[in-house]
DNA sequence: CGGCAGTTTGACCAACATCAAGTTGGGTGG
DNA sequence: CCACCCAACTTGATGTTGGTCAAACTGCCG
């Protein structure tokens, strides 16, 4: 009934297109949901992290890619079985409708980023995000400064940002120089100041709850 | 309980960040819901056409906009007792559930189009939503060959496509030019062969079901 | 000590934005 | 019924951002 697996880095969890035996939650690692066209041009639509849920009751075939970006652990269930308790307990229906609202919200967040903002900004929020989503856990809120380590490569940035690898690079240098950034080592940035970087991004400021 | 409510064409029917009094179905016209950063640049992140459903049981705050670009007439309920609804009826919950994984597919697919394609393939996955969803009512297939009547302005289009108002209508002329679609009116376009304009859009063929 | 994936940087270019006139056509008042 | 008006639209000239192509650099792993 539950299963857990093994993805190593790079490898394809889910194929777009085929049909979906299960449903799972992301135990440990990183990785992401896409779509690709036939010409190759893909988009990252998510970003999926220890927690996180992959897979839609009541949909034969999953609609996007998964991809592990880095070594990933997942814990599934069949999906017939988990639909069928869906069926009978209906709070979680109730829960699972809360985390669609919220994969909604971040998904029309990310709209907007895609739609309007400049290079710079998507590169500002894309590390607010990563900064934000990383420290959740251990604090109800963010410190004014931080080290985060990023899961993904360059590559993998520019296609959740729409932009070119090339294009996130230069951004990087540009923020570093400017000193809202410190890179040290090529998957580690330290943010000295937080709510600085989160102007850069062209946000509204956090709600202080 | 149930109040019908009208607005007229580029009226907000709700305000980002106002509590949220009620949900609501819109019953004829056509609304969008979007975002606008400080500096006013906006994105729309959907369409709101007769039957589509406004709002967010379980949020007390409503997170984007929404406006009448026609007249619109909705159908609302007062929220909590709504709410209440949910929780004494699981199928319903159940449904709401569908709903929003239709609208996350949609936002997702909305996604790839705002990172990755082309203003003139903007214009086309436009037109095509639009054909698809003011014939779906009407037929389970879509003709080869129709007529739409867009219910946006230039500008409207522009804020869903994330261009410019005179990028989108150079792109209507470059269509016209090339014959994938014929102007008759401002606001209506003929298209004489629907796949065609798909293959434009850089989409997947659609499903034969 | 290579080898190689990931990254950075540079030079150049194309697509789209911006700024600026014109044009169209539907609605209103005379 | 006509003439005018104005918002919506089109088109043109020019500018800028980010994409493309190419070359070199870094650091990790065998």
């Amino acid at each position: 009934m539950k299963i857990y697996r093994s993805y190593s880095a790079g490898q394809a969890i889910v194929w777009g297109g085929d049909p979906m035996e299960f449903v799972a939650s992301v135990v440990s690692g990183t990785a992401t949901i896409s779509r690709t066209m036939e010409d190759g041009r893909a988009q990252t639509l998510g970003l999926l992290l220890p927690s996180d849920f992959i897979g839609r009751p009541g949909r034969d075939y999953a609609p996007y890619d998964v991809t592990a970006v880095t070594d990933v652990v997942i814990c599934s269930f069949r999906r017939r079985p988990f639909e069928q308790i869906i069926d009978e307990m209906p709070h979680i229906a109730q829960r699972l409708l809360e985390m669609s609202l919220d994969e909604l919200d971040a998904a029309r967040d990310w709209m907007l980023l895609l739609g309007r903002k400049t290079a710079r900004e998507k590169i500002a929020s894309f590390l607010c995000l990563v900064a934000r989503r990383s420290n959740d856990a251990k604090a109800g809120k963010v410190p004014p400064a931080l080290t985060v380590n990023l899961p993904l490569t360059r590559e993998a940035i520019s296609e959740f940002l729409g932009l070119t690898l090339e294009t996130v690079s230069r951004q990087f240098s540009n923020l570093k120089r400017d000193g809202a950034i410190v890179l040290s080592g090529k998957r580690t940035v330290e943010i000295p100041d937080y709510p600085a970087l989160l102007a850069e991004a062209g946000d509204d400021p956090e709600p202080e709850d």
